[in-house]
DNA sequence: TAGATTTGCTTAGAGTCATTAAGGAAACAT
DNA sequence: ATGTTTCCTTAATGACTCTAAGCAAATCTA
């Protein structure tokens, strides 16, 4: 019923490794990044520090683990946020999408910033882990937004309004990430998201602290500008999905 | 000429304290923040480690005095750009300290980074010198806008369109910061504030190189689309300034 | 100007980290 | 039953923060 095809050490490795990654985000949580040490984590699971070696080659490796784990984490509830609503509302889907984002923040802020606000900058090459959960966390959105420009189009500045640099960086990323949709559409696309995702970023680095204690209606507000430049409705208080799948 | 009621011990004490200072940041901008420690920035002056309790209390006062230089640096350099022009245009003047601003990040990636994405959320109590630095440098905008309004009022929603619960939040922070600005002004201001500083935000925590390389006219982008919302011309190239003070 | 005090530094040491090395014991394979 | 792999241990190195104890020079005081 269990052991398929691994053996059943490999189970007992896989487990110890899950509870590891789920130590060292206990001790994130409780204690802060900082406290996310090799001999804190070994502690905490009543273990000696070196024996975590033969887990993960070092603090930099588990650090990224535990940050792919995040990704995934993430890009789960943003998925079946998005899958509450059926396949064609890409209106409902895209918002359900950045409500959960938001949600998953405030719930876990400490993951956020641990994935966003690294102050980790290593483990940024291209290939790791870490880099290549971050672009499947971008796809969720720009798949739905393509599906949106595909079944009915937003309205896009003309060619010749379109800053060239900008224009050129575009084409040479959707030329590299295999993106089926127009430069224009993949600014304005961009447009929206960096406006959403840079309110939650600030919000999340407490940068508007001294403003407001409440950035709810702050976000609503951005969603509300940002629907109709994707040619969507704002929908205020999302109506119970209409029975997806 | 140099001493005037202060103690010539005060004087070496100082200058002790500006070196330790500039041996963290060039420590930070070399090796990363990871590298600001009190023992390598004793051994970059070639003291010993324990040395430095003398003058701060350890490691954590260490990084909040650093930080404050950088808020004041920062500051002081919105402020010269903004006084290349005269007192009255406030366009002009906004637009230079947001560019500065830009253009201070770019050229101290590390130190932004520090400053504003701080890994260290430590130093976060109110009254801290971080705290104050923080809000002297909002202030340098603030004030700008305030300006604006009282000598040409940009147009704001009306007082039904804005969300109670913002009107609300805004308006404690308006009587607890003193700030001479009707609530929909100051939602206004925020909006383009936001927008400006997130896109910022998430250049230097590097969550745009996916998709782009040069930031730079996606920036000048957000300015153009910022400008109108203060009632303010959009001017690409900024003419030299017409001889301020 | 001599003596007391303050200040700036030193080294020593305790406790934390990451990481490597060496070895024991249990699980597994043959 | 024997050999191998795997998991974990302790020991040790060198980094770090921070406290303690103490020396020596600068400063103040009388």
């Amino acid at each position: 019923m269990a052991a398929q095809g691994v053996s059943r050490r490999e189970r007992v490795r896989q487990t110890t490794l899950a509870e590891i990654r789920a130590a060292a985000r206990r001790l994130l949580i409780e204690q802060g990044p900082q406290a996310v040490t090799i001999n804190a984590v070994a502690r905490e699971m009543g273990m000696s520090g070196p024996a975590l070696y033969h887990y993960f080659s070092g603090h930099e490796e588990l650090v990224g683990a535990v940050t792919a784990d995040f990704f995934r984490e993430l890009i789960q509830v943003l998925e079946s946020a998005r899958d509450a609503y059926p396949r064609g509302e890409h209106g409902p889907r895209l918002m359900a999408a950045c409500r959960a984002m938001r949600r998953w923040a405030i719930a876990n802020p400490a993951e956020y910033r641990w994935v966003f606000a690294s102050p980790i900058t290593a483990d940024r090459q291209p290939g790791s882990a870490r880099e290549l959960a971050g672009s499947d966390f971008e796809q969720v959105f720009l798949e739905e937004v393509t599906e949106l420009w595909e079944s009915r189009p937003f309205p896009v500045p003309a060619p010749e309004e379109l800053d060239p640099s900008i224009r050129e960086q575009l084409a040479a990323y959707a030329a590299s990430a295999g993106v089926g949709l127009p430069v224009e559409a993949i600014h304005v696309f961009l447009s929206c998201w960096i406006r959403l995702d840079g309110l939650l970023c600030m919000e999340m680095l407490n940068q508007l602290d001294f403003f407001y204690s409440d950035l709810e209606p702050v976000f609503e507000d951005c969603l509300r500008e940002i629907a109709p430049k994707l040619g969507l409705d704002y929908v205020a208080t999302p109506a119970g999905p209409s029975e997806g799948t």
